[in-house]
DNA sequence: ATCATATATTCGCATATATGAATTGATATA
DNA sequence: TATATCAATTCATATATGCGAATATATGAT
């Protein structure tokens, strides 16, 4: 009963249900980068970095250029970063409304 | 080092990251309903719709209306919606390059 | 060939998540 | 009161995921 399309864009949004990786796409919404460049900038080991960057490359939600022993990772897709700031708005809305809230508790 | 607002956007991601759950917002895009027409309209069993939308509703990305004995879900966010649709449309396009891909491969 | 650098992979463990089944709670109605 | 309906919760179990540590592979330089 559930579509084929819905388990890819299910699949879709599970890549992009971490933390670090949210933060690697924001990393590389301002251009490309190395692995080494993203690890050093995020602050997390070269080996995990590659590992999200794996999950990113087999949905594709990232694409590579390779350059010498240098492998550049871009976003694959602008609709990818555009469909990210659309949900931090959403999150931003919803932190508002908190703060809304808690203002007219504390009232 | 990684921040608070990518730990929430992350598990925005994650709540959509299951493809009942991308169903029912699908179901929800076009106007609220109550927990049984969207276990009807998908064929999922009340009991697991219900604990969908439990979690749906612990992030807010649904908000519900009571009247009388029924609770009346609808999106909370038009922007989620809006997000969805471009991820989707990235699938599509993701879809088509790889058709592109096998017609070549096949010539 | 050797070494240094960049990246990828594998393994093991802890934690998180999904799902079905059963139960409970609340409301309406005969 | 008894019963049907709608929704939420709890529990048990299977599966998936994240991460660190160690290791492997590939490229370029000496």
């Amino acid at each position: 009963m559930i579509s084929q399309v819905s388990q890819l864009h299910a699949e879709i949004c599970r890549t992009l249900g971490s933390a670090a990786r949210i933060e690697i796409l924001k990393a590389l919404s301002d251009g490309e980068k190395t692995v080494n460049e993203l690890s050093k900038t995020l602050g997390l080991k070269q080996a995990n970095v590659s590992q999200h960057l794996s999950i990113l490359r087999q949905r594709r939600v990232v694409a590579t250029r390779k350059e010498g022993t240098n492998i550049y990772y871009k976003v694959a897709n602008p609709k990818i970063i555009q469909a990210c700031e659309l949900m931090r708005q959403v999150l931003i809305e919803q932190l508002q409304e908190t703060e809304q809230l808690t203002k007219t508790v504390g009232a």
